[in-house]
DNA sequence: CTGTTAGCGCATTCAG
DNA sequence: CTGAATGCGCTAACAG
């Protein structure tokens, strides 16, 4: 491999200074046509790419970009980085992917690499609830989806319409004790989809009942289990089901049918998210379909402005949801 | 937010040179017991932390490595993603992911913005067949899945035993005609799986017939839509699919139901990769596992053997697959 | 419109 | 065992 030519042999090589050719590269103005079109000629046939370390060592930024997230192989997130991917390679900055796997201390570790990185700004879905202070962190960050405390800037779906969507989905099939089974860590979208679920319930002239408020932890298994032990303890108590995302939904359709309970003849039960499975299961199930690409887009824009040093008008940014139809919530005729 | 310390002022503040501070930093030796609990005490003190740009610029390594995946969202490669960062926050270094989507010319921008962010190293999984010789990207890649033109170390799961155990499982539960339903780009795992399929025919003493290899494009949409026009055309002149990936296991399932065959009972099938919903679909999809662990561990260890300079002596690297068997492939009684 | 030059923070000789 | 000095490649004054 042949070493990387330097700005300095580029210039010797067009005969003319570093300086100007560090102007062309950067596109500063302060050449003529003439000269613009030599370098980068040059630059082309010389396949020369500036090097990132002693640019960013001098203007002291790195054309990089932080992403935490909490778990890469949900799919979910798993969109939500495909999208920040596209939008940000158009930028022409790279993307430094961190999995927390839910774990604190992982989230930590990961945090100081990317500090250590000189990372420009960071995205952020954590999975704790008080993060740092932006003055620890040092450098711009948006939040995704969960809004910890101390939070600047935050992007997410319309978490109080999706649960309102949801549940009001359930009473217009048919439903008349409808349930709400959400993610026990009770993370800001959770209670916001809590919200919209009451508030949905009260407009129909429905009771908040706190027994019909159930939780576990948000996957497939834990859901499956908790629906399992609320099923032999007190029975089917209720005819509809709001869950806080679509695995749990699987796991609460699964634990009904084994207890003889068929979905959705006797229960009917709405998800979040709309990831694949929830299009593919049987039956499969209705879901509150957030947008995924707005929400990237609206997170790196935010971004985007902050490192340009340009101020944000609007901190909270809310995306719209849309609620998917499917066998889960069938009306029988 | 502050802005940090350099080397020059933790030196100062620790009343011994910056030669000094560097080598506690970095471990180099050649400094008495005293003087580096002194230094370790005032960098955790002022939380420093060294500039990377700096020693990147000095030393010509960025302790980043790239990582080109095809698809962050589907879930096998979001899977490796997840192991590989995992295995390299262990060592320090950050990944620095690019999606592709499978397109060529994304591909190649991803690179360059690799190379000028002067990775030291490169995990890829390439969309295209011949890719860029050693010499062209100038940094150790280690290719994983699929192995292009020019790959010099590649890890991948040994999908001709992959290929054989699927078929396998479909002669040794009743099947007389077994088609091969493959990713029409047939790029080297497929044209492997293809492989171990027709071994396994063979063994058995069935034939091998040009008229039982279908193919489409490897989504669920795709793969259905290319099963109907089979089924419309010729009928279903087999019971028994393998096919390359379960999403396209579940198109063609789709579409057998559409026509009226029942999977398992007039067809079984048999897809690739293990993804969730081949679990929770219904019926559930007896599938072949890949390690992703493992895959992700040995590609993660061959390129740091690499960065160090060492020798790799095994460059085709072959990771056990397992058989999970599903209701797709149930016997009847 | 273009060139000269200082210095970003660090690792690494070379002296001692 | 420790320090002084050099230069990695680039950007941004500043000078012309």
């Amino acid at each position: 491999m042949e070493s990387r030519l330097s700005i300095n042999q580029i210039a010797d090589i067009a005969g003319v200074s570093v300086a100007t050719i560090s102007r062309v590269i950067n596109n500063r103005g302060g050449y003529s046509r003439e000269t613009e079109e030599k370098v980068n000629r040059i630059i082309e046939e010389y396949n020369y790419r500036p090097n990132a370390n002693a640019s960013g060592l001098r203007t002291n930024r790195s054309h990089s970009i932080g992403v935490m997230v909490p778990d890469v192989t949900n799919e979910f997130f798993a969109k939500i980085i495909r999208e920040l991917d596209l939008y940000f390679l158009k930028h022409r900055y790279v993307l430094l992917i961190c999995d927390s796997n839910e774990d604190s201390e992982l989230e930590n570790m990961h945090l100081q690499n990317l500090l250590t990185k000189n990372v420009d700004g960071i995205i952020y879905i954590s999975g704790k609830n008080d993060v740092l202070k932006p003055e620890q962190i040092g450098v711009p960050v948006v939040y995704v989806d969960r809004s910890p405390k101390n939070a600047e800037v935050i992007v997410h779906s319309d978490n109080e319409t999706g649960g309102y969507l949801a549940t009001s989905e359930l009473i217009s099939t048919g439903c008349k004790r409808i349930a709400f089974f959400g993610d026990e860590r009770l993370r800001s979208p959770v209670r916001r989809r809590r919200d919209g679920y009451r508030r949905a319930l009260k407009e129909a002239g429905m009771k908040n009942l706190k027994e019909l408020e159930l939780s576990s932890l948000p996957d497939y298994e834990s859901a499956r289990q908790r629906m399992r032990e609320t099923l032999s303890e007190k029975g089917c108590f209720f005819d509809g089901v709001f869950t806080t995302n679509d695995m749990m939904a699987l796991g609460i359709i699964h634990a009904l049918s084994e207890f003889g309970y068929r979905v959705p003849e006797a229960v009917k039960v709405v998800g979040f998210d709309n990831v694949s499975t929830s299009e593919f299961c049987s039956p499969g199930i209705t879901t509150v379909t957030q947008d995924t690409r707005q929400i990237a887009v609206r997170a790196g824009e935010a971004l985007l402005k902050m490192l340009h040093g340009e101020s944000i008008e609007e901190k909270d940014i809310s995306i719209p949801v849309a609620l998917t139809k499917r066998e889960s919530t069938s009306r029988m005729q």
